[in-house]
DNA sequence: CTTGACCTATGGGTTACCCAAAGGTTTTAC
DNA sequence: GTAAAACCTTTGGGTAACCCATAGGTCAAG
């Protein structure tokens, strides 16, 4: 089958299916009189695969490094484990930092009544986001001097 | 002050301070002997604008706006609003996403002990990713021919 | 045989920066 | 006084996972 309709299987765009290709995840043959691309049953397999490990969370470079181990007949599951345990933490503390962002435009919202839509006057642009509590990165104090 | 003056005293590189510069965030002025930029305390108070409305969520495109209408004289605190208003439910969204990709991977992860490490087999890869459900996009049915 | 649908490769855009290189300037130290 | 360190400039490329436009070749149908 030709592009279109390996994509259409899958139910991703011709133009992901490309991209996997020039990626190196789907290896497919070339019609040898006209250059077009030709995929059988296990690159849709292959697809799906890829399709379920980018839900889980895996990246194109991840998924070709483990497409790769399993092309060389090693088990890649260890691997997949491993990356996944890794990556877990990483995505709770994305959802801390998405929460925390939530509850800070929430907070800015709900202050939103007790404050003046005022023109800027110069030393301020909007109070709603000036009144907000610095950022707090933990690796610069406060600073106070400039000249 | 100099560009790495003005970055060290809102905590960030001077790399960002000239990308805001560049994206037009900032309007330092130029030295007319070597070209350098100047910034003021104007800057200072601008740029830490610019951070609090990054940790808000804003986009550096959005914060140029919002800027350009303070700058005209304009309140941008309505804006603003409505920014935030819209952008919030995408959070939330996007928290739920990825809570539900961490209890995938968690899912993932507890599986494991009831499979096997397998080599490929030339049907499957590794059946932990390839056991799991499909997407589910919602917007085309699960396929089934193939010829 | 001509549309229209599909294919190819190339290159640019998206986000918010980071980094390297090449070359000019200013500051510091001896 | 000068040389090295530190800092400045602009330019261009990289990141992740695609999307889209362009130009031109191919193919199925009417």
């Amino acid at each position: 089958m030709k592009v279109s309709e390996l994509a259409r299987l899958a139910g991703v765009t011709a133009e992901t299916v490309r991209h996997y290709t020039r990626e190196g995840l789907l290896h497919p043959e070339r019609h040898p009189e006209n250059g077009y691309q030709l995929f059988g049953q296990a690159d849709l397999d292959r697809l799906r695969f890829i399709q379920r490990a980018r839900t889980l969370g895996f990246g194109v470079a991840e998924i070709r490094n483990i497409l790769d181990h399993a092309d060389h007949g090693d088990s890649p599951c260890p691997m997949v484990r491993d990356l996944l345990a890794n990556r877990l933490p990483q995505i709770r503390e994305q959802i801390r930092e998405l929460e925390s962002l939530a509850s800070r435009m929430e907070q800015a919202l709900a202050a939103w009544d007790g404050m003046p839509d005022g023109t800027p006057d110069g030393h301020s642009i909007c109070r709603l986001i000036e009144n907000f509590p610095e950022p707090l990165d933990a690796d610069h104090e406060t600073n106070e001097e400039a000249r």
